[in-house]
DNA sequence: GATGAATGAGGGTTCATTCAT
DNA sequence: TATGAATGAACCCTCATTCAT
């Protein structure tokens, strides 16, 4: 009866490993300069056997690309509509820097689309701009009611989109540069409380 | 006479195209996605040609790379030791933003070299570890003179730098959401104040 | 107790289906660019249960020859020995045109293999030469009776059947240039009438 | 000062080997069933050289077809205009086949493509078919003038075309059947005076 | 009997690089 | 110095076929 559901279930299991797999490979090298060879490898699976699970290269990307968005959007869609900016701040810095420092790769995959100009992401951009325009008001709207000083609201959120994911991003010259291993973990709840610190008192009135 | 001198001065311009246009492709499509082909397509000249005058890709983007860290050392090695945070610290961040916007690709080049664990730039980090700890010394002496508020003196600097470089490996990003195109330019000085004004409000005391 | 013959039968109608399917791929694609998926879509199964049926593509494309052949025998076996040309030429060309309109994939399949060597038709082909100089002994009898003029026996055939299978191969061709559909039916009595006449008129003593 | 020329000679010689080694490949096997490996073979030279000096498979072959409608092209058009229908058609069956056993391979390939559907060859059929049309008119003024019996101008082509082709087409078949070895050429004259008689004896009014 | 999973061989093509002139 | 030709390795992907259930 559930053998059904066991293949629906090893294949979906097997999917997340490529998927995995796919993102530490793109997040390396990039759309171009991944190869198929290497996510198979990283899957523990046979080349033969990726491409049997997938269509092709650039439809898994596009499908990782999804998976971002969707994990972006999930992450912040039940963010409540808050009239304390600190609060609301603090709890958005730290989820976004509990996920860059959980999964780098995904940042790392996002800003790689970025750089060469994103052609796969404009399709889900118009959302993108959309949720930010809402955000943007919300901000305006702290100012109007003077909870902040005046800021860009835009760009304000770019800047703390910048504060956060460079974490994931330059992981490894961070690493170097406090004389950490490679593969060491950083201190999420120092990392947190810095960049927190720094956005609310650069906000204040 | 200056045949020679001629000829040098030619060799020296067309390295210079080519390592332009190498940027910009590593910039794109990072080291492993480039193709010898369109650093060639580039730089207006045949793949053949392009391989007379480089040894190898690798080698190539050694020396892209070995030219930025060469480019923000110049960037940043006559910056005078100071005891004014607040001067110091418009003119650092001013030149670093000047420098994303004006040549976002070399930024590009860096993050995605550091991205895949930046193992060819290792050899400089040592260097940089060093600065980077002389600066680290500055900000603890702003923090013990009570000129800012305590801070982590390491990574306010990663912070700085990821403010300012966001606006390049993020400029199609910034440009979408603001509704510019793709070639519009970025309002630096507006970028500059904002990015400024939330660090020096952040870091009063 | 049918059951068994139940079986037989459904799996000789699969059978059948099959063949058929491979007849149309085969006329496309010859051998070589033939794919199991294509006949297997064209038979509307997958292309697993397709190899659970066949032996291997080369073994299919055998059998199809096979196939071929037989049909053919049958459609001449009964000819009677004739000492009336007229009426009997009338009788062939009629039958090889009606075959080679309603079947043209076959004509297609046949002379695919032949064009490239016929390496799987050889041992079929001393049974056909046989035939072929049975009936040529018979038209040298007609020439000797001089019931039509002097021709090479065996030239006739080739000629004859070039006429007849012209049609099939080359029915695209007809159609376009005829002004017709690519689908829409050919003057089957027309084009007999035609070929007819030459032949006969271009036997007459 | 000949050295460009030598070597623009040298490319276009070896283009020619390509081009032949292509059209017996296509002729052996269709577009699908070819590999460039089988056509590097033929050539002589590596399938590496091979892709350099051809744009893709599906482009070779298209370039194949064009070359075949050029030869035909210039096979043809020199042919006068004339009210001496059977001066007129002993040429033309002469040269046909001629042609045919001469290039079995050019009649395979196109046949070939036909048989798939000719997808291919839809951009060329329309000046073929105008070339037709006007050949059926004058075929018809034969008739009208009594020259000719009457018969449908447009199957009287393909007819003669089938009878011409077919010696190509099926040359493995007629060597068999006629006991020749497969590289025997066949009796050119023999086949001539066979068909010729047999369309111009068949045409009489 | 039937089906999803798996695979080794080979498909066409591109790549960075070297050769030859 | 400069360029067309050449090449071996690698690329992404498909194929006919077999396995496992």
């Amino acid at each position: 009866m559930n053998v059904r559901a066991d293949l629906a279930q090893r294949r979906e299991e097997l999917h997340a490993v490529i998927r995995a797999a796919a993102i530490a490979e793109f997040a390396e090298h990039g759309l171009r300069g991944a190869s198929t060879q290497g996510i198979a490898d990283r899957a523990g699976i046979s080349k033969t056997k990726l491409h049997y699970y997938i269509t092709s290269k650039e439809d898994l990307y596009q499908e990782v690309l999804d998976h971002i968005i969707g994990l972006w959007d999930d992450l912040f869609h039940e963010t409540p509509d808050s009239d304390d900016p600190e609060g609301f701040l603090r709890d958005y810095i730290a989820r976004k820097l509990l996920f860059s420092l959980e999964y780098p790769d995904v940042s790392r995959v996002f800003t790689s689309e970025v750089m060469r100009g994103a052609p796969m992401l404009r399709a889900h951009w118009d959302a993108s701009r959309t949720a930010t325009g809402r955000a943007a008001d919300r901000i305006a709207g702290w100012v109007a009611a003077g909870l902040i000083r005046p800021v860009d609201p835009w760009l304000l959120q770019f800047n703390i989109w910048s504060l956060t994911q460079a974490y994931a991003l330059h992981a490894t010259e961070v690493r170097f540069m406090l004389g950490l291993d490679d593969d060491a973990p950083l201190d999420l709840d120092h990392i947190t409380q810095e960049v927190t610190q720094l956005v609310l008192r650069g906000l204040r009135p």
